[in-house]
DNA sequence: TCATAAACGAGACGGTACGTCTTGTCTTTAG
DNA sequence: CTAAAGACAAGACGTACCGTCTCGTTTATGA
């Protein structure tokens, strides 16, 4: 996708040695090997830079604490999601649902968002930051699939954008919502016959909820 | 409401000294005040020792870690949510939802709940504990909405239990899953008009929602 | 030999329930018994109460520190030590200084002097205790052996009563003191051929060393 | 006098940042200082190394425990001791003895080699330890003597090399073990009175003391 | 015989120090 | 000027003992 540059690639001039870029590939590896293993609070820089090769000096001058290098280390993971169109809105939202179930599924999605997210709780500086480089990435596949749904007469044009734009965020906050929260706080799997209950709930509304 | 047991409440006979019940609320309030000061990373067992007036061993004498600690001493917090009768499907699931996010604006709450979750997706032991005491809880306002919805003639009977048992456990992870997402991913408030666009959209379904 | 009566045999009254002498027995025996596993410095309270099947209550019921017990527990170590006529003032000498040898070769004896001496250097109400438990009970020795050669005529009698103290204290420090550094500072053994020399030299002075 | 080198003082290739000799001598201060003030056992690490401006880690990477650093503290305190030539035999044994019980006179080295040696009775290690870095050191002294006084013709010449070497071992024990027991064990004075009685037991035997 | 009073076991309590670990910085030599 | 190596200050971790304090129970008197 796009590419992010570092929070202190500053670059400045084009004196001494160049940066390793084999480091920085290194690093984002084993951060990730490393959430995987052992969690997020049981991370140490010191580890990451054992398993990279590299010297703790070297992971501090390009980040400036865990958080931003674990955010930078899993953000690709989320780049993976997207919306083949498969003929219908339904067929659409569930493709994605169980797409997103599939991803979070992975211990290193699944322990790297939450971790995430946990943290940002009290930094609302991380929170943007993840916020910029893994949620509002996914709106995108919101507004891809209405757009989609009203090419098909599936659901009206809004002449309101501001609305529609609330509408969108709405939506997303539902289904992200739904999936994260069936996932890992009730800790059920995210199957068929879950995400057709949750997409036919989501087109429907309650009432349509019948014995199946 | 219901009695809690300490995970290490062994008790196993009559002999010796019994342990205090005072130290028992001094330390899960002073772990409150601590998470709301410092947040969960900065939270330490010492600290909330010294606030609590009590040694570092009696902590870990009732506790085996941080986390169960937390969980026990922010349980409580979740269970003032109700519901009371207003009247219709529509008032009821509005007003819970407001609550829920009223409740995840205080400090201790949202970072209390996110920490645990966080932490918990590598420990299963951890995740139950959770579950058991704070998330399950709340699901019985779910069952009590559908009943009264029911007597009112709003929602159908469901004559097939499992399938009814699949339903609310489905409301739920949406009701909470799209509140949690709003208030701590997205970071945009819950007010009344979020809260009236979600239950039309929860009870009617997508093509329900239009320019307001 | 006397009985040594605790520090704090108060016994005020004649009522209650009188204190268990099998506890006083089990609680020395298994601080000796601890002393020759652990070591001064790791030998715990609460490991001899448990070695001797008794609440550390009881312990402090009974000694105001664990100096004070291992002093007593190990001071009746040293009463042994004695002195039979062995015919001449040489042969009592090294009779003895063997003897005293053989007892610091047992690990309880050892550790438990030193332990006890170097604890005592930083307070002096323990260094008296130690003088008056273990210490000056052995002088008598060397006024018998003293009272015995002058009896033979080996050594002239003294008139001055205190220079003759003196001497006395000087003849055991020499004594004690050559003994014990050999034993544990320089660790090399107390044999034969060592107090046979030893002996030689206190009595006929450096002159008389010769090879041998 | 000659250089000690660390028991960790792996000091393995030329990387890294090199150990800071600043705070090597801040902690051997701050060890003698804590070690007057607070004796052995209220001596801690922590305590050493808030004195000494350093953190807790920088003393254990180079010193496994409490006991080796007191050694290598107080070690040096011991190489004062020295040997003038002071005309006799007599004088020159009179001198040292007096100097010797002067030095453990100071509470430190009172303290520091008391309980250093009772730390001992346990360890062998640690015996060698302080065998080779304060005992063995002072033996010269012995020899020196001896030498000298043959020179003076005061003592003969020994052909046999073992056995000289065994005489040399036996006064060292007299001496040193004398003025220690009189000093930490009986706790009297070591004065110009005792000295002179000393040298002269030493010197002439037993049989040479008389009335003074 | 039964109340009294002390001693008992068990174990929780407030403290203090331990020795280890991690963080983020600093200081060296090598490239 | 960067890299690797590793020492550094700071401070939390969870454990181990200390000596004290409740508890409920047991064991001798002496009223």
């Amino acid at each position: 996708m796009c590419s992010r540059p570092h929070p202190k690639a500053v670059r400045s001039g084009r004196l001494g040695r160049p940066r390793s870029t084999e480091a920085d590939t290194a690093i984002l590896h084993a951060t990730r090997a490393a959430l995987v293993e052992l969690g997020w609070s049981k991370l140490t820089m010191g580890d990451v830079a054992i398993r990279a090769g590299v010297a703790k000096t070297t992971l501090y001058r390009r980040w400036a604490s865990k958080s931003e290098l674990v955010i930078d280390a899993v953000a690709v993971l989320f780049d993976e999601l997207e919306l083949p169109d498969r003929g219908s809105l339904m067929a659409d939202v569930e493709g994605v649902v169980l797409q997103f179930a599939t991803l979070l599924e992975r211990p290193e999605t699944r322990t790297a968002l939450m971790a995430v997210v946990a943290e940002s709780t009290r930094d609302e500086a991380l929170r943007s930051r993840i916020r910029s480089a893994i949620v509002n990435r996914q709106k995108t596949l919101v507004l891809q699939g209405r757009a989609r749904a009203q090419a098909r007469g599936e659901l009206p044009y809004e002449e309101n954008a501001e609305s529609a734009a609330r509408n969108a965020d709405l939506i997303f906050d539902v289904i992200a919502g739904a999936v994260v929260h069936r996932t890992l706080v009730s800790a059920e799997p995210v199957d068929q016959a879950w995400a057709h209950s949750f997409t036919t709930l989501l087109l429907s509304g309650l009432t349509s909820l019948r014995n199946s």
